[in-house]
DNA sequence: TGTACATCAGTGAACGCGCGTTCACTGATGTAC
DNA sequence: TGTACATCAGTGAACGCGCGTTCACTGATGTAC
């Protein structure tokens, strides 16, 4: 049954692709191989033929998933307002046509500090001090702007008020 | 080797003291009964004569926490400035001569919203939504209060740089 | 191009481990008289 | 107050379960000639 080289390649993206999803939704350490691997319609032994550990996986698809994000913020800082990376960003909506996909760093929080291998880890903090800087630069632009009041804080507190 | 009703309520405080401690600093799911037992002083089978399940005491746990740390924040609103309030809450450190404990958002971030059944997590969301009311209340005071720029952005930019 | 063999993607069962939880047990404490 | 018995806090070993990982196996693919 083995399957043609090309074919184990897609399957790997698949894997990857699957984990990214499956790790935002449940968390690193809800989403078990086993899981991963069936959402992506394989059976769990394959998986070894791919990584050397389920955490090069988690790494290889928190680096995809971040890059997606910080990719996609990018996009709708140069098309469109603040406020909009802002909504897209905490929302996950489109904003200036372009979605935001659902962001590691809000979604798994602190278990990123703490799972994995701290070889895994170095990597992630990367994409984080990568994202820091983005938003940071952004951040200062958008306060030099104007100083009418409103915005940023504004949005934070609506957002509040919404989740209530 | 029974011990008394007195002494059973202080070793009952002295386990979700110790897993509140715990908790913050490893995360829920790896802080095992056995390990905060252990931390204690104990064994992991007298667990169940004081908790339903580690759920009710992580509940339990991160209640004491959460009010720990709102008593601390509004006690440095009362007698200081609101940056030495962000600074406090964002350092752990002293500000205005109190001290606030680590916060347990901030320490567990998203786990929070997963763990433990729904039941046990109606309570953490009512911490969290009282621990935000107080938050955005001083966020309006705070920006009501001046318009000259700097502020809460310039603290965050500034705990950003210094984190790089 | 065709043949013979080595490789290896994927399967599905099994392993070891740590976890939350249970349990039989001990003996000091609480309580009824 | 003293006695007899029930209670139950804490012990330490054991249980079942899900997890990450391993393994023997299959057969299509890759490769050397």
């Amino acid at each position: 049954m083995r399957k043609s080289n090309e074919e184990a390649a897609r399957t790997r993206q698949t894997i990857v692709a699957t984990a990214a999803d499956e790790i935002r939704r449940s968390g690193i350490a809800e989403a078990s191989v086993a899981d991963i691997m069936a959402a992506a319609g394989l059976t769990p032994g394959g998986f070894y033929r791919h990584f050397e550990s389920k955490d090069h996986l988690v790494a290889e698809a928190l680096e995809k998933a971040g890059d997606q994000v910080a990719g996609s913020m990018r996009k709708v800082r140069d098309e469109a307002s603040f406020d909009d990376v802002v909504n897209a960003y905490i929302d996950g909506t489109r904003a200036g046509g372009k979605a935001v996909p659902s962001c590691p760093i809000s979604s798994l929080g602190s278990e990123l500090a703490r799972s994995g291998p701290s070889g895994t880890r170095a990597s992630r903090r990367k994409g984080i001090a990568a994202f820091a800087t983005l938003v940071g630069a952004d951040l200062g632009a958008h306060r030099d702007q104007r100083r009418d009041g409103g915005g940023i804080l504004d949005v934070a507190r609506q957002k509040l008020h919404r989740a209530e």
